[in-house]
DNA sequence: GTCTATAAAGAGATAGAC
DNA sequence: GTCTATCTCTTTATAGAC
């Protein structure tokens, strides 16, 4: 978001020399294996192969790692509401590039929005979080909402009920895809749009 | 389960007095408000109105409050395939018979599978509670296969992957659906149906 | 940018009285 | 069935040297 220049493919020297953003990286990943609140900054540093106080030289905090990496994920998805808007006519049109890119997104930062869907609250820091999670939700409902009035999406759902399970089953994607595997992203994010949209059922 | 006699609504003494049920009760609801790991005995005790020693007198420690919980979703789940064989001709009648009991036991047993649904094998009993979860989306998945030989699910996405996605979407009803609410579970159970068999588009 | 050493608080669990 | 007091270990975070 707000680098200017580092978009090379990131030093990677001998051993140590760490910077934030590599720091950061691995400590989602712990943070998802035990949970944030599970783990220890000893984890953390001794994961990197550092001391503490080399990892507090960077952050200077647990939760501020934690912070940086909620902002990831929600700078990404509330980017993908701001892209919405623009040249696209109906609510319907809308929300489906929403949910294709949604999808995306949840893809391309699979560790930052796995570890924004297990927030629950705890601290200042994570009630921000949810707060912005709040507003995302907010703003897809209403297009749901529209759509219905539109005609392109049934009306015999509540919108907020009808989002919620959609995005349910969307967010539910952090929990098994993994990008190795043989599904691309693309096919996922095909299969999401067919299954929210027709069904499973045959005609 | 074992219990033999005790379906009476519970004393409820004046007022501690507590048994292993209610205590359990309590406790779970603040593991999902605080999170297992970020919940301390200390502050379930103060949540129960009790000393430290006095839980300790019901339970033998945090992981056996965990453990307890964690068999009663399970336990419900599985209840819920071993029913679905009986007298139920084809694989469709029985992934829809799974579907809607299923969704039921969610509600039902809100907090109970709302932890379940937490749980990322932090501890033995954790990673027994997820080998058992394992086991039933493996069973629900060769039901989703079935059907699709069968002609009555859609053929043209992994059944593995259409599974998840529902389920995902079933799974997701812990973080939002609350029993007090205007929606009733029946209708919940209902508007699961209609999204995952035919879709939110308009026909 | 990294280290060792340590402070200060909180964790899970137990002893033993009532 | 509940209490107070305490043990021991781990936690987050800091001080200060290299």
């Amino acid at each position: 978001m707000s680098d200017l220049e580092a978009s090379a493919p990131a030093p990677r020297r001998g051993r140590p020399g760490y910077d934030r953003d590599q720091i950061l990286g691995v400590a989602v990943e712990v943070f998802i294996e035990l949970g944030y609140d599970a783990t220890s900054v000893a984890a953390l540093a001794e994961r990197l192969g550092l001391s503490k106080s080399a990892l507090y030289h960077h952050f200077a905090s647990k939760e501020e790692l934690l912070s940086v990496a909620l902002d990831e994920a929600l700078g990404a998805l509330e980017g993908v509401l701001r892209e919405s808007g623009a040249s696209r006519a109906t609510a319907g049109e809308r929300l489906g590039y929403v949910l294709e890119r949604a999808v995306r997104v949840l893809v391309e930062k699979l560790p930052y929005v796995t570890l924004l869907l297990r927030v629950r609250g705890n601290s200042d820091v994570e009630r921000r979080a949810l707060e912005r999670r709040r507003a995302f939700d907010h703003e897809v409902t209403g297009l749901v909402r529209a759509a219905q009035t539109e005609g392109s999406v049934r009306a015999d759902i509540d919108a907020s009920v009808a989002t919620r399970l959609i995005f349910g089953m969307v967010n539910s994607i952090v929990e098994w895809y993994r990008p190795a595997g043989s599904e691309s992203a693309a096919d996922l994010a095909s299969d999401v749009m067919t299954v929210a949209l027709d069904g499973l059922r045959t005609r």
